[in-house]
RNA sequence: GGGCUCAUAGCUCAGUUGGUUAGAGUGCCACGUUGACAUCGUGGAGGUCAGAGGUUCAAAUCCUCUUGAGCCCACCA
């Protein structure tokens, strides 16, 4: 039964009810899909804030190829994820916090209240994210949705680590790193932005004695000279190679400098002769590995000079220091030559501000080492996963899209340096190290140092904090040490002598003993209160250990303790507790010396002393830590691209032997940006290479940046930002959609803008129109596998053979566009088709030529049709096809891929040709459109075919009202000519001589200069004896035919009409 | 310094291994309500394919150079 559709689509109406039926159906999930497995892993977007046009357009491509797969029958997953973006995160966060007033956040808030701060922020943009993910139409799975920072994916952060440490590829070393003052963190030489400068480049010697003058932009940096470095050629230099120098430069020493002999530096350069400062240069520190060089460090990590560079410069800003260090080279007159130059300077790309470079102990991969037991490194691996395939094996290769980037890729990791994984910043996974002590030292044999997935576990499950009384020590000390133990989930009890002027010591005793402690049980008494424990222990209590920090024993100040307790006896307490530590302070003024040294007699163990172990506050109580047994993390957290490194197989399950890994892992499609090329796609590489033995995604795809239409960047300090959720609501997910992948080219950027999606809208609106006019004329629930192949029209043959070649792989069609990744092309075919074939000609020929052949036929191409624009545009497909009744899905019907044979649509293709002259000579001879005309066509051997279509001829816009069509016959006069190869057209009736004649003349002239060209090639020799046959044969063709058309066309002019 | 991309209609872009008269969308102009669609239809104007050489029978397409725009890598201190 015909149906009724309203005039326009509005998506507002379809789309989130269509999202919502598409997540209830269960098909997002591939467990509910059969066939071969296809997986795409979204690239998780950070929780920085929300959707920008970027993840749109992201978002879009990823479906447009799930979509695609899925009704091709493939298993498809789309898994969804986002990033907890660790940097990022932090630093925006900061900035609103500093916004609201706090000025300081890491110092006013601490560690715990930033990041629940961090959390909330990241929870609430994460649901916000996920919400548009859902608007854009993405058919993910959000039964496997995944964050980098989740329980999961923690973990196999952990794992990776572990086993890369094992393997002694993640090793922590003292080097020089990059160093952001602002943010207080390293960074990795990938997030270094280049920004030129313009700085004074200063040509100097370090003392008058000084043979050698050297060039610097950062003279305050000089304090940190080792050596000064000539190419080993250079004969200026040469005799002093190998030699040192003393100079005095005002540092907190005189400096050593060796002359030192090094092919990287260019002698044609300034002097040519580079001072080297192994700790604030990379390139410096490569020669001080080299040549073994002393490495001073005079700038710290808060960007102001250190001791190093002596007491006249301590504490300066370097800006400062190095203004006052040139006025001294002034004053000395050690300047040679100052001069501007602009060069780059290093720049952290998230805080802003210029990288300082420092030595500092930091955790690091190391890509260039052997893998135990093979005998490649990183680098390798990485390299052959995209040249060779892993391991040689062409299955595992992955295959770059475009692959010019296949290039930068090589070149990118020839420069790799060792990465380092540790930041100062607190947001993002915590290095899965510990330490016996709070600080980072490690001991020689690493017994201080503990890396695993987990803390290592205590021994005890409860802990007993004995105050000695309200003093400020303990105040000071018990809630820290509180805290190490609850962080570690350890219970923790507490007891305070309540009153030091007055103690009740029994009633302090008995409150003890109400404590059930046993083996598991550690007490922390300090002062008196580890009296009482000995005490409670000689007494019979029970306990696993027990630590005595800076204990009084039969301290006379405090008789009446005594006298109730009665005495210690020592054979009883080491009966009743397991082990004891005995920790006390050299400057407590309660304590000798004599009494620990007694009580670790009597005990028959171990005295520790500390300093200031009395006096807590301030305090770093490694030793403390150590007696109980606790570990303490490392403070530093993880690069975040640590963790989206593994993401292709932490979301399947990794590091559990899960099927999803097994059935989805290497992934088949990966589409990203260009400009995370290096920071993503190679550590998933290298991660994934490493971890599996594997690639981690068949196909890469590279995509363009998205940017305004005078080309700029969309950028929040530009103020041009388009708003992706926006568009979505004013034009429609579909048009939006369609409009960022419309134009675009593999790997090169697009530019995007309203009136762009505009137009797509217009577009999806007439596909709407198309369906209303078919469901208006056609029952939609009529079978359309059974066309009657031998009955077929003209029209209706053209319009199928042209479906056809929209499908058929051996040709450029939709099919065969997706496959290679065109979806610009693939788009622009259907638009095509949908427009200017469907549309324009096929539905208006419907009009004329009724039968239910012809419903059958609109409804089976209107039906592949909306299966082939689905993964473009899903909703509006999806809301036809169930207006159309259908009671499956859409989203998993199959892909249309059966060919047959319609003919070639040949016939049609010249009654188009003669509607569109017809209409052209109309046009030009200015007829009114109202106008009916007669026509006469001399149609010669085609006048059957022209008579069985004269109901199209003259119902498609062209005015006529009577067609007469001959073989051949007279020439009618005061008649519009119009010529379609051999067939003449008279159109009668309308004529407006002049105009005739000079469209008449118009088309000679055009005419004779094609033939002209077309002569003038078949002339040639060369061109006849060397063109390929068919080429020659096209040419002589195309020359007989517009010489034909010149002469009817100068007849026609002859007659005067 | 090394590498990459781009330059085609007013604007945004296609143009697959060289082979008809270089296309589309949009904008512009003219006309127009015909049984879906004014978020529309019909028709039209509009291009020395950045420039110069070269290869070839044939170049927007391949090569070289020049000019302009943009990007990536690189610590000439």
């Amino acid at each position: 039964m015909p149906k009724e559709l309203p005039k326009a689509y509005e998506p507002r109406k379809y789309e989130d009810k269509i999202y919502k039926t598409w997540e209830e159906s269960g098909f997002f999930n591939p467990d509910n899909l059969s066939g071969e497995p296809y997986s795409i892993m979204m690239p998780p977007p950070n929780v920085t804030g929300i959707l920008h046009l970027g993840h749109a357009l992201e978002n879009t491509l990823m479906d447009i190829m799930a979509r695609y797969q899925r009704m091709n029958n493939k298993k498809t997953l789309l898994l969804p994820g986002t990033d907890h973006a660790a940097v990022a995160t932090q630093a925006r966060v900061e900035k609103l916090l500093i916004k609201q007033g706090i000025k300081n956040p890491r110092q006013e808030l601490g560690r715990d209240e930033l990041l629940k701060r961090i959390r909330k922020y990241a929870d609430e943009s994460k649901s916000t994210i996920i919400k548009q993910i859902k608007k854009m139409g993405t058919s993910c799975d959000w039964s496997r949705l995944a964050y980098t920072f989740d329980d999961k994916r923690s973990e196999a952060v952990n794992k990776v680590f572990v086993r890369m440490y094992k393997d002694g590829l993640i090793y922590q070393g003292h080097r020089v790193v990059n160093w952001s003052v602002k943010g207080q963190s390293t960074c990795s030489d990938d997030e270094l932005e280049h920004k030129e400068q313009k700085t004074i480049l200063y040509t100097f010697k370090y003392s008058k004695d000084f043979p050698i003058a050297i060039s610097t932009t950062r003279p305050e940096t000089k304090f940190g000279d080792t050596a000064v470095a000539v190419h080993p050629d250079d004969a200026r230099y040469k005799k002093y190679i190998g030699k040192i120098f003393t100079v005095n430069v005002g540092a907190k020493k005189p400096l050593n400098i060796k002359i030192i002999a090094d092919k990287a530096v260019d002698s044609e350069f300034g002097t040519g002769a580079v001072g080297v400062t192994p700790a604030h240069s990379q390139i410096d520190y490569d020669m001080y590995e080299k040549h073994k060089l002393d490495l001073v460090q005079v700038i710290g990590e808060d960007g102001c000079m250190t001791e190093g560079a002596g007491k006249e410069y301590e504490g300066l800003s370097v800006d400062k220091a190095r203004e006052k260090f040139v006025a001294w080279l002034r004053q000395e007159k050690l300047i040679e030559a100052e001069e501007e130059i602009t060069h780059n300077v290093g720049t952290s790309d998230r805080f802003g501000d210029t990288i300082e470079v420092l030595p500092m102990k930091q955790w690091f991969v190391a890509v260039n080492k052997e893998i135990p037991n093979k005998d490649k490194s990183l680098k390798d691996l990485m390299r052959e996963a995209v040249a060779s395939g892993l391991n040689g094996d062409k299955k595992k290769k992955i295959n770059i899209t475009p692959d010019r980037f296949n290039n930068q890729y090589y070149h990118w990791i020839d420069n790799l340096r060792d990465w380092c994984i540790s930041r100062q910043i607190w947001w993002g996974h915590r290095i899965p190290v510990w330490y016996k002590t709070d600080g980072r030292q490690q001991t020689a044999d690493g017994s201080n140092i503990y890396v695993g997935i987990e803390a290592p576990k205590e021994k005890y499950n409860k802990a007993v904090l004995l105050h000695a009384w309200d003093s400020k020590p303990d105040a000071a000390f018990f809630p820290w040490l509180k805290q190490k133990f609850e962080s570690r989930g350890i219970e923790v009890l507490a007891l305070a002598l309540p009153n030091s002027k007055n103690p009740n010591f029994n009633d302090w005793l008995n409150e003890f003993e109400k404590i059930k402690t046993d083996e598991q049980t550690i007490v922390i008494g300090r002062s008196l209160g580890a009296t009482l424990a000995l005490g409670a222990a000689t007494r019979g209590k029970r306990m696993g250990k027990l630590i005595s920090v800076c204990t009084p024993l039969d301290n006379p100040a405090i008789p009446e303790f005594f006298k109730e307790m009665g005495k210690l006896d020592y054979k009883k307490i080491k009966n009743n507790i397991k082990e004891c530590s005995v920790i006390h302070s050299s400057d407590d003024p309660y304590i000798e010396k004599k009494v620990s040294e007694k009580l670790s007699k009597e005990l028959g163990v171990k005295m520790t002393i500390v300093d200031n172990a009395g006096h807590f506050a301030g305090g770093k109580y490694d030793e403390i830590l150590d007696a109980c047994g606790l570990w303490t993390q490392d403070e530093d957290t993880l690069d975040t691209w640590f963790s989206s490194g593994l993401w292709t197989f932490s979301t399947l399950g990794w590091p559990r032997e899960s099927e999803d890994l097994k059935t989805y892992h290497p992934s088949s499609w990966m589409q990203m940006g260009y400009e995370i090329l290096f920071f993503w796609m190679a550590r998933m590489i290298l991660f994934s290479t490493y971890a599996l033995d594997d690639i981690p995604f068949k196909n890469v795809y590279i995509h363009g940046m998205l940017r305004s239409k005078d080309g700029k960047k969309f950028s929040k300090s530009l103020g041009n930002g388009i708003d992706p959720i926006e568009m979505s609501k004013q034009y429609g997910t579909d048009a939006l959609r369609l409009s960022l992948i419309l134009g675009t080219t593999p790997g090169n950027d697009s530019r995007f803008y309203e009136e762009k999606v505009e137009g797509t809208r217009n577009l999806i609106n007439k596909l709407w129109n198309v369906a209303r006019y078919i469901l208006q004329t056609a029952d939609s629930r009529q079978q359309t596998t059974d066309i009657d192949l031998k009955n077929l029209t003209v029209a209706d043959q053209w319009i199928l053979a042209n479906f056809n070649t929209l499908i058929d792989k051996n040709v450029t069609s939709v099919t065969k566009f997706l496959d290679r990744y065109d979806f610009s092309l693939a788009a622009t075919l259907l638009q095509t088709f949908t427009l200017d074939f469907f549309a324009d000609w096929y539905l208006e020929v419907s009009k004329f030529e009724k039968s239910e052949e012809k419903e059958k036929i609109l409804l089976y191409i209107l039906k592949n049709l909306l299966k082939l624009w689905h993964p473009f545009v899903p909703f509006v497909t999806e809301a036809i096809w169930q207006e159309m009744g259908e009671k499956k899905f859409l989203m998993v019907e199959n892909w249309p891929n059966n060919l047959m044979d319609y003919g070639n649509g040949d016939d049609f293709e010249l009654i188009k040709d003669i509607i569109t002259a017809v209409r052209n000579a109309r046009a030009e001879n200015k007829v009114e459109p109202v106008k009916k005309i007669k026509a006469i066509v001399y149609a010669g051997k085609q006048k059957e075919l022209i008579k069985s279509q004269a109901n199209i001829i003259k119902g498609l816009r062209t005015g006529i009202e009577e067609l007469e069509v001959k073989e051949k016959g007279k020439k009618p006069d005061k008649a519009i000519f119009v010529s379609v190869g051999e067939i003449e057209i008279y159109l009668i009736g309308a004529i407006d001589e002049e105009k005739e004649k000079k469209r008449l003349k118009d088309s000679i002239e055009r005419l004779k200069q094609l033939i002209k060209i077309t002569e003038s090639k078949l002339d040639d020799k060369n061109f006849v004896e060397r063109a390929p046959e068919p080429i020659v044969n096209k040419e002589r063709a195309r020359l007989k035919e517009f010489k034909e058309e010149v002469k009817s066309l100068e007849e026609q002019l002859a007659r005067n009409i």
